[in-house]
Parts: C-alpha cells; sequence; structure tokens
DNA sequence: TCTCCTCGAGATCT
DNA sequence: CTCGAGGAGA
C-alpha cells in the first residue's frame, strides 16, 4: 500500500513546498480533502496556493467548529478532482514540507493515485525535527513549538494561515542548525543505540552483607514485567550487587525476565540460560532464577530496614 | 562489538 | 509513524 510514496527526509534545501490539509476527519479512507494550501518557495521567489474544495459529504459540527470552515462555505467551492492537476503541476518534483507531514503526504497520495497522477515527492516533517532538536520538550504540536519559538499564529486550523506557521518553523529550525552548526547527516541517522542501561553508583555505602544478593554478580536474560532492566539493575548495585553483560563463571545469579518472549521465540531458552545450564552441568553453583524469586530477594531487603 | 530484527510506548494530524 | 530497548547471531 502506497508503493510509490516518497521518504521522509531531514534536511534545508533551496526550492520546496510548504503544504497544509483541512479535512473531513483524520482517516485518509473515509474522510476528504475540504481546504488546500501551500506555498512555493523556488529561485528566491515564493508563490502561494490557495482553494476550498467541496466534499460528497456534510462537514461535521466538530470540523467547523476546530476550523471555522462551514458547508455553507464549500456550496461553491470546485470538487477535488478539478483542483488535482493544478496542484499537481503547482508542486512538481520539490520536496514537501508539512508539520507531521505523514498526514497531508497520504491523503494526496491517495487522491492523487485516484485521479491517475503520480506522487513520490520526498517530504520533510517538522514534527519529526522538532523532537530531533528540542527532545526535551514535552510536546511538539504546531501550538507548543509556536510558544516555544515565539512565532505569532494568526487563523490557526485554515490552510495557509498553518502553512505560513509551518514556514516560520521550518526558518527558525534552519536558524538554530546553522548557527549551531548541527550535522543534518546526523539528525538523519537514527539516534545512537546505547548498548548499555545507565546505572548510578549506589546511595549508601553501608551495605547489608547478609543480604544474598551482597557482592553477587547477577545477569539478566529476557523482559522483565515488573520494572525495567535498568531499574531492576539499580537495585542489585543499591544491595551491594554486581551486575554483568555475559554469563562468566563469577557469576551468580541469572534472573530471567517474566514477561513473554515474542510467539516466533516462545519455549527457546536465551543463550546465556542454556550458558548457565552449560555451567550447572560442568559443576557451578550459578543459581537460576525467576524474575518473581528475584523480585522476594529485593522485599527481603526491605523487610531488614 | 556490530548489525539486523521485533516489540511496545507515545504522539500528531483533522 | 518514530524511536529506544532488548535479543540474536556473527
Amino acid at each position: 500500500m502506497r508503493e510509490f510514496k516518497g521518504t521522509s527526509v531531514i534536511c534545508f534545501p533551496q526550492e520546496y513546498v510548504v503544504l497544509d490539509l483541512e479535512t473531513t476527519g483524520l482517516s485518509p479512507i473515509y474522510d476528504e480533502i475540504i481546504e488546500i494550501g501551500a506555498l512555493k518557495v523556488s529561485g528566491g521567489v515564493q508563490e502561494e496556493f490557495q482553494t476550498l474544495i467541496k466534499p460528497n459529504r456534510m462537514v461535521s459540527y466538530f470540523i467547523t467548529d476546530l476550523t471555522g470552515i462551514s458547508n455553507d462555505m464549500l456550496k461553491n467551492a470546485p470538487s477535488i478532482h478539478t483542483v488535482l492537476p493544478a496542484l499537481r503541476s503547482f508542486i512538481g518534483n520539490l520536496p514537501i514540507v508539512a508539520h507531521n507531514a505523514h498526514f497531508d503526504i497520504n491523503f494526496l497520495y491517495d487522491n492523487f493515485q485516484k485521479t491517475g497522477f503520480t506522487f513520490s515527492n520526498d517530504f520533510i516533517d517538522t514534527l519529526r525535527i522538532s523532537r530531533k532538536l528540542f527532545p526535551d520538550q514535552p510536546r511538539h504540536t504546531l501550538n507548543h513549538i509556536c510558544a516555544h519559538l515565539s512565532i505569532r499564529q494568526s487563523n490557526a486550523h485554515r490552510a495557509l494561515s498553518d502553512v505560513m506557521t509551518t514556514h516560520a518553523i521550518f526558518n527558525q529550525f534552519n536558524a538554530h542548525v546553522q548557527s549551531r552548526g548541527i550535522d543534518i547527516e546526523t539528525l538523519q541517522k537514527p539516534a545512537i543505540q546505547k548498548r548499555k542501561a545507565a546505572v548510578l553508583p549506589p546511595p549508601n555505602t553501608g551495605f547489608d552483607s547478609t543480604h544474598p544478593l551482597y557482592h553477587q554478580t547477577c545477569v539478566f536474560t529476557g523482559h522483565m514485567s515488573q520494572m525495567t532492566r535498568a531499574q531492576a539493575m539499580q537495585k542489585i548495585v543499591d544491595l551491594g550487587g554486581i551486575v554483568s553483560e555475559t554469563m562468566t563463571k563469577r557469576v551468580s545469579y541469572l534472573i530471567i525476565g517474566d514477561a513473554a518472549y515474542s510467539n516466533k521465540f516462545k519455549d527457546i531458552k536465551s543463550t546465556k540460560q542454556r550458558k548457565a545450564e552449560q555451567m550447572i552441568l560442568g559443576g557451578s553453583s550459578v543459581k537460576v532464577i525467576s524474575e518473581s524469586v528475584f523480585l522476594e530477594m529485593l522485599s527481603d531487603a526491605h523487610d531488614r530496614l
């Protein structure tokens, strides 16, 4: 489905089309476009595209309330089929800039396809860029970004107005990247995956030397159901224990998460568990325990406090 | 240590 | 959809 859909890219090209749609709802399959707004930036010149579109069914009160677009306003508007050819030539092969671009791209793709046009333009999603540039921001809606960057919005939820807002955001993102010398390539690539869960030093120095985990080396396998692996590691460190990544002869406990494996690996033991069983056959005293038994050992520590 | 895969959580558009 | 976590295998 949507075999020829373009790629989501992160870049700040010289030429592009900022675009926004108003629709009868969120579903590209069941809902229809009622307004198109676009701004083409090409060769240092800006050109606007704006039109209302008459859908085949009524616009709900919710949408009229949200956008200010009423059925009466759409009464004499052109149908989508008469608008699409002009939009297609307006856009050309330029990349599309939009906020939550998949929403607009999917609507356009489906409508273009029905009308016999191809649409495989790449697209630049300001939502995605915002999350990359400002990961500490709690939200990345158009409204939140505007407040954060001190951008003034006018007539929100009308297509061309939102286009201008998105364009202002896009320009500020560009300036932010330029001024800080942020490498676009590193933005485009997925973030570097952390291999190890971060574990902080224990808060206390006086450990309970009688606790069963004290000075014991522990290894995890499988998904924990009651807490994250990082939290479990922290518990062990806080009790004076040691966390290891690999099964070696100095490991005392292998802790198996209770959460189910994916269907594909159901009933298949992890390599860590097989290694532990081999070691036990060879005379090792490593103990293989379930997550629930591990949790009991932790609560045992609470009883002593 | 590295790459590839799967899964779940969380978020945005009208 | 995007991303991070975690497992598997080399």
